[in-house]
This record gives structure tokens, sequence and C-alpha cells, in this order.
DNA sequence: TTATCATATGAATAACCGTTCATATAAAAG
DNA sequence: CTTTTATATGAACGGTTATTCATATGATAA
């Protein structure tokens, strides 16, 4: 019996368990993405900026600092990776966060601060 | 009436609220940390692997791909974030995911690739 | 149409980060 | 103790990315 490194309870099973329950290689990458979208402070002031509602471009770059050109490279970030979503409203465009997966996310980011498990 | 940009409703107002609801600096750079460690490929395999239950680092190492160095290197982004845990059994390290928290953005992640709102 | 206002985009630089290779630690077995 | 096995760490290279500046687009108002 000389094949097991881990002595516990099948652990080889659950390697191939976990290779079959593995999501595929354009899924992570996809969610990759997503998650590195979130993960600059930057973008993360937006999107508690959005957790009130939605708000025009400017009025974004007032609420989180920076200036307007950085906002916009943030925004079109955020939403090529379907975090938030826009609609135009007369001269401004309007951004809000996509929808609920999101909202859920951020509070559980927020929970995860002052988690002590 | 010059002093308004947005046409649409009290924006002005929300960009007051979105002021006093915005997390401190601290807390931002934080979940920005721990959304970048989510964020890598290569860390969200080792995180869907661990999905199933506990594994050691060779096991994990397996179940991933890459050798044995990377994997360690990124264990410790994970742990480092509070993302992942450790215990010891005999010769072997044993990781497994944190805490409900994590479970839930991971399954909120998989849920929004296939959601077209 | 022309001018103006709001937003978007391209290029470039500077900072950051993942992987690799080589090596270190630390527990367990002999 | 010494050796072996499992895991961790440090330094360095290569690739990625956020910001800035300058400019472009595109809707609206005049």
């Amino acid at each position: 019996m000389h094949d097991k490194i881990c002595e516990s309870v099948d652990h080889q099973k659950r390697v191939q368990q976990a290779l079959l329950s593995m999501p595929c290689e354009d899924d992570i990458n996809l969610m990759g993405y997503r998650f590195k979208a979130l993960s600059e402070p930057s973008r993360l002031k937006i999107l508690f900026a959005l957790e009130g509602g939605e708000l025009c471009v400017e009025h974004i770059t007032e609420a989180v600092g920076g200036n307007q050109s950085a906002v916009s490279h943030q925004l079109k970030t955020l939403k090529d990776n379907r975090i938030i979503k826009s609609r135009r409203s007369g001269k401004n465009i309007l951004y809000s966060i996509s929808d609920n997966h999101v909202l859920i996310m951020l509070k559980m980011a927020k929970e995860h601060l002052n988690c002590n498990e």
C-alpha cells in the first residue's frame, strides 16, 4: 500500500469528482474576466455608487472622484462584462447595475469583510 | 436653469446618497484584493475543485494541472484573502473553501454566465 | 447646418502580477 | 539523527492593465 499520498478519506475519488464537475475552460475564463472587472477599487466604487440606482457619467465621476475619461473606460469594462447596463435619457447615458447576481456578490463581499470564520 | 446636467429625477441627491453609503477606502481596497484573488482562472479552477470538499496540495495540483510551486503560490493568495482555509492531516495540508460567502459568490458567478438580462 | 454638451476611444507609459526555477522548511519515517 | 516526503518561499522575467492626454463621436439645441 504505497500509492496513497493522502491518508484521509478517498481524496483520489474527489479528484475525479473535481475533474468531472469542473466548468469548461471558456466559462472559467469568462468568470475570471468578470471577477477581474470587480477587482479594481475604482470600479468597485462605481458599483457602490450605483447600488442606490442609476446615474449619469458625470454624476458617477463626481461620486467616485477621478476624471471623466478614466470613468468612461471603467464603465466600458464593467459593461463589457455585463456587470452594469446603460440606457440613454436625453443627452445623458444612465448606468445601472445589471442584475441581482451582481448585487448579491457585492453584498457577500461586504459581509465577508467582517467574517471571522 | 442651467445647473442641471441630467434631466432625470434628483440625480444630484443620489450622488449625495452614493457618497454617504460608500464603504471606506480600506474596505474597498480589501474587497478589491479579494475579487482579484478570484479573478485568475488558475485560482478559480482550484476553488471549483474544492467545491466538492477538502483536498491536499498534490491532489489539487492533479485536478487543475500545472506544477506544485504555482499551485502553492495560488493557495497562498487565496488563503491570505480568506477565500480558503487549511488544516494539517498527517503529512498533508488539506485545503477547503473558507465559508458560505465564497460558495455563494461562485454560484452567482456561474449563474451569471447564462443570464441574458 | 453649426455649435455645444455628454460620453467614448486610441495610444502610450508605468505599475502590477502570475509563472517558473531553484531552494527552503518542516513533519514523519527509518 | 538522517532521510524522505509534502508543501512553501524568493527572485526574476514576461505579459497584462489602469490611467492620462488628446481627440473623436454623436445627440441635442440654436
